[in-house]
DNA sequence: CTGATTCTGTGCATTAATTCACGACTTCAA
DNA sequence: TTGAAGTCGTGAATTAATGCACAGAATCAG
């Protein structure tokens, strides 16, 4: 753990911040460079000394989130049911709902969607209840499994976001773990 | 109006907030350096570069509520009777409650009150409904009228923080406006 | 009392943020 | 089509904030 000089966290939060905030606001097309530091309150320039561009902004934040996530799941993952997997998953979106309604619920989500997709394909090619065998036919077998149920897991948290969070974490965990279960583990 | 350094005014904003903040938790005594440092997210170095210590953070912060409210007098001073100018006041003191609630409520409150008290009886000096004779009696009895008005709008101010803004601003400002007619007027 | 610990105020080198200015590019209305 | 206004990305000089280290003062527990 690196220790990371005040003023850089402090930019980077801020312009973080205030892209999401314009975001619930307006079109990303929409929002200027200008718009990002004022809101910010930033010099214009600073945000060039550490984002390229908005979209190197968005795409940095969409990967710290994506990392974030990947941090928790592997730090919880001493034996943890689905269950609890996805407890922990819903309480991240919970905390950081601002980000997740707005890339989840706004029209310029595309990008995002993807790589939110991405990322639970990848945790679910972990699983070892989903192993088939080695040959090409099981292993395009195991594939659409894994496609069937990340898109699942997908629709599901964008379904949870656009409606506005109408159940708690721990019942969404709770669902979402008894789907998983008779999916993964009946085989 | 010059323009202020985006930097200065951040950190001395979250210096200013930070003290408050912190003196709502413990006594002003307790409070370190450090503390405020860390709450304002700030070096302590920095607090050195705007202030000379803690004494020095909290005078400028007195200070400049009071010049804003004298700013706040003079500029709606056109004309305006007690009532309106009651008003301006106890909106000021809402839209500030957190500072107000916390120099008006504890211990170390002595000095702010001078100071807010002080203030007043500047502004009733300037009102020309209290101008006596100017021998020295006459002088003096003026003075005994503007101690006992000064003192009576600090008490009423301490009173509506110290039991939770019981009534809203227009009420106050309305009350507080009659009284200091009856007083000021008939003469 | 004494030793340990924390707090304070400061010097100093380094880094980040700011302001300002500039030319190129886009947008959009006349 | 042209001109005005806004936006973009960058260079350069300046200023503010930071981190670190240190010595002296204050605080506190044993």
């Amino acid at each position: 753990m690196l220790k990371i000089d005040r003023r850089i966290r402090k930019s980077q939060e801020a312009l973080k911040k205030a892209v999401i905030e314009l975001m619930l606001e307006k079109d990303f097309d929409q929002i200027t460079i200008q718009d990002i530091a004022d809101r910010a309150d930033v010099s214009r320039r600073t945000l060039y000394l550490h984002y390229t561009d908005k979209f190197d902004l968005l795409d940095k934040l969409i990967e710290e989130h994506i990392s974030n996530i990947r941090e928790i799941c592997e730090s919880s993952d001493d034996a943890a049911g689905y269950t609890e997997m996805g407890l922990v998953w819903f309480e991240y979106f919970e905390t950081h709902s601002m980000f997740f309604s707005v890339l989840l619920g706004s029209k310029g989500s595309v990008f995002f969607r993807g790589r939110f997709l991405e990322f639970f394909l990848g945790e679910l090619e972990k699983d070892n209840s989903l192993s088939g065998g080695s040959d090409k036919d099981s292993a395009n077998i195991r594939n659409v499994d894994i496609q069937f149920l990340g898109s699942a897991i997908v629709g599901v948290v964008e379904w949870w976001f656009k409606n506005g969070q109408p159940l708690p974490p721990d019942v969404m965990a709770q669902r979402i773990g008894n789907l998983l279960e008779r999916n993964l583990e009946a085989r």
